[in-house]
DNA sequence: CACCCGATTATCT
DNA sequence: GATAATCGGGTGT
């Protein structure tokens, strides 16, 4: 089990987006329950110059992580009742910059999970922003911590996949800057929230 | 302080 | 396809 490290996320924010692709997603929870999630699914906010990013407009303190250490999470409440999960990463030089995480394929926890959200079908268990930061008890508490080491929220690597089973596709949700290609996902997963 | 609206989801027609 | 649920941040008075 090898941890992502900081140099990962050390690098452009849309390349980063695409490698993410197929990592994993680990969440302990109380020191004993052990989450595990394939990253199926994610979008590349670019920070201060994207429109669509949170980081558009400078730093505050609700996108203060944007600007802050690679390799941190990001995890903001919205539409009062979901939280989203983003990877801080950008190149160096570059001031802001996330990536979203949109989907994930369960590994391992699925009793959990589905005690979490009261779902019957597997396949809408985790394939959402807000449904799988539900399903992992991902939440405000998780907000700013160093996912680059051991602890409750982590990512460890993976084969990457390759750029053929990529497919990149515009940002759902956003108003702004609708029609870059920023949004990844792995070409036939049942997980994507949207193909 | 009022108003607007969002990196969403579940549920209904 | 449309909409309610629900709330915090940003903007303007």
């Amino acid at each position: 089990m090898k941890i992502l490290k900081q140099a990962f996320y050390q690098r452009d924010t849309a390349l980063v987006a695409q490698e993410l692709l197929g990592k994993i997603i680990v969440r302990v929870i109380d020191d004993t329950i052990i989450l595990k999630g394939r990253i199926v699914e994610t979008e590349a906010y670019m920070g201060i110059y994207d429109e669509a990013s949170h980081a558009f407009g400078g730093k505050r303190v609700r996108n203060a992580p944007l600007f802050g250490p690679v390799g941190h999470a990001y995890v903001y409440f919205t539409y009062g009742m979901h939280f989203c999960l983003n990877f801080v990463s950008r190149a160096q030089g570059i001031p802001a910059g996330g990536v979203l995480i949109r989907a994930l394929e369960t590994i391992q926890g699925i009793e959990y999970m589905h005690s979490k959200r009261r779902m019957k079908n597997l396949a809408t268990l985790t394939n959402g922003p807000g449904k799988l930061t539900q399903a992992f008890s991902i939440e405000r508490a998780l907000n700013g911590i160093d996912v680059t080491k051991k602890g409750p929220l982590f990512v460890i690597d993976a084969p990457p996949i390759h750029t053929h089973d990529i497919v990149a596709a515009t940002r759902i949700g956003i108003s702004k800057a609708a029609d870059e290609l920023l949004r990844f996902y792995i070409k036939g997963s049942p997980f994507v929230s949207r193909s």
